[in-house]
DNA sequence: GGCAGTTCTATATAGACAGCATGTC
DNA sequence: CTATATAGAACTGCC
């Protein structure tokens, strides 16, 4: 017996079209995959094996991707991994791939039309509420994907309800609807503060009158009809980020005792300036609470770091501090199961943390567990486990690996910027460090090896089994034996790096000198 | 008793835009 | 609070 979908699908195909299936989970985008691959006849092997090789070692989700691309099928998510998506992507648009089954993480992104769009249901899971009705908005994005207008005269954009009356609720809550007003992104208040920070950091706010100026003149004020809370709010933030040290007031100034006239002596009582510190908050795109979480931290490290000077610098601490961050979100969750484990860890750890735990009962509770679980994580990560692994434990998809990855390096950047800023020593290096073992997902033994070009975790980790285990020790080693662990082309040009390195380092000195035997 | 197959139950749920300068298996 | 896939527990029936 088929279901409506796999009819659908097959229809389309018979028709000789593609179809983008879009669905309210990853779980039922890749169960729906699967059930369409079953009844399809196509066979790409070679598309498979692209898919599968997209990661060093394939993880289930990749298995499961192959071999329903080997049908034409594929399912799109962010757990997948960018190579992944975009070759789902082109291979859809060249035709091989017939159905995607997809998240509307593609609604959103890159341009995909299809023929049809099939949309499973306009209900979606959402944390508050449960099951609740999409944006209109949303369907719109959906739907719009039907139809290429360089090949066909029309699309189909069909949606499933699941009875009479949801039939009649969806026509008219979404075929007759209305879309919901845009609203204006500068609402969210860690938009505004940043927003706010660059503008007077790069001088277009000067004063507390042009601040008005300005944001009366934005969309968020126009929808805002509220002036005066609206006022409350910037001023609210303004200090905030005087609180913070990123903006220096007119207030905060001492007079200056000379003679000014009194209107001057007005605009300086509120002019504002971006202090040092502010203006590279601004440059490094960060949320200016979060810059100032980064900063309490690191001084807290860095006291920390001098009490116990013998004892080697954990890093768990940083990667927690990063991990508890806007930027972060969303963080992993806390399963019921493994609630009683991550409690544990925690109170282990908690000792070393750079901030305190909140009480049970405050609402930023949960939040803290999670972050503490995202450290979990990225400190396992580090400890060279590789993605099947990741995936397995914290039931997170290769995609979502990276995408967290990514976050961490930049967060792990702006630190280490402003830690330089603030002069303190010890939390830079330890960051310069960590930033690098997130980078490669290695222990810290292997970053001497890391620094070669050529040379990934996998590698470095080979080497380091062999009893090489920095640079010196590549110098030393003989060529035969690094041709056996790398191969020969990669064992001739890491010689060859580090034999570059020793006519950089005595600058002008020894000019084209190749010295490889002198080690 | 030991198992294979079945039904029941508990659990979890979509996604992405920053800086910077290139390279893992 | 409306759904649905999934993993694992609990249960069934068969030898």
């Amino acid at each position: 017996m088929l279901d409506e979908l796999q009819r659908l699908a097959l229809e389309t195909v018979q028709l000789n079209k593609q179809a983008l299936i879009f669905l309210p989970s990853r779980a039922s985008a890749e169960k729906t995959a699967e059930d369409i691959a079953k009844v399809l006849q196509f066979h790409l092997p070679e598309l498979a094996e692209t898919v599968e090789k997209a990661l060093s070692n394939p993880t289930k989700q990749c298995q499961r991707l192959a071999s329903c691309i080997t049908k034409g099928v594929a399912f799109h998510h962010a757990g997948l991994v960018a190579k992944q998506r975009e070759l789902i992507e082109d291979e859809f648009r060249s035709g091989k791939v017939k159905i995607i089954c997809a998240t509307p993480t593609l609604a959103a992104g890159v341009s995909t039309p299809a023929f049809r769009v099939i949309i499973k249901s306009l209900k979606r899971f959402s944390a508050n509420w449960g099951m609740d009705w999409i944006p209109v908005l949303e369907y719109l994005q959906m739907a719009g994907r039907a139809g290429r207008p360089e090949y066909e005269k029309f699309g189909e954009a069909i949606v499933i309800a699941k009875d009479e009356k949801e039939k009649k609720e969806i026509y008219t809550r979404y075929i007759c609807g209305k879309p919901e007003e845009i609203y204006s992104k500068l609402a969210v208040e860690p938009v505004l503060r940043t927003h706010l920070l660059s503008l007077i950091a790069t001088g277009s706010i000067r004063d507390e009158k042009s601040m008005k100026d300005f944001f009366s003149a934005t969309f968020w004020a126009h929808q805002y009809s509220d002036f005066t809370e609206l006022e409350n709010i910037m001023n609210r933030m303004l200090q905030r980020l005087e609180t913070w040290q990123f903006v220096t007031t007119g207030k905060t100034k001492k007079s200056t005792g000379e003679f000014i006239a009194a209107r001057e002596l007005e605009e300086q009582k509120t002019a504002l300036h971006a202090t040092q510190m502010g203006k590279r908050v601004s440059e490094l795109y960060l949320d200016p609470l979060t810059a100032r979480h980064l900063l309490d931290s690191l001084a807290a490290f860095q006291r920390n770091d001098q009490k116990k000077k013998q004892e080697r610098s954990d890093v768990f601490p940083l990667l927690f501090m990063i991990c508890h961050t806007l930027e972060m979100r969303p963080l992993l969750r806390i399963k019921s199961k493994e609630e009683e484990k991550i409690q544990e860890e925690l109170n282990q750890r908690y000792e070393t943390l750079l901030e305190k735990e909140p009480s049970a009962y405050d609402a930023e509770y949960e939040e803290f567990l999670f972050a503490f679980k995202t450290t979990l994580f990225l400190d396992t990560w580090i400890q060279e486990r590789d993605e099947d692994y990741l995936l397995e434990t914290f039931d997170v998809r290769p995609g979502e690996v990276r995408a967290k990855l990514e976050i961490a390096d930049w967060l792990l950047y702006a630190s280490e910027e402003l830690g330089k800023l603030q002069e303190l020593r010890e939390a830079v290096r330890e960051l310069r460090k960590l930033r690098l073992r997130v980078k490669y997902g290695a222990k810290e033994e292997l970053l001497p090896l890391l620094k070669l070009k050529g040379i990934g975790r996998i590698r470095a980790r080979k080497l380091f089994l062999h009893g090489i285990r920095d640079l010196g020790d590549i110098k030393k080693a003989d060529l035969a034996t690094v041709h056996q662990l790398l191969g020969k082309a990669l064992a001739e040009d890491i010689k060859k790096q580090v034999g570059e390195e020793t006519i950089e380092i005595p600058k002008g000195t020894r000019k084209g000198q190749v010295s490889l035997e002198k080690f």
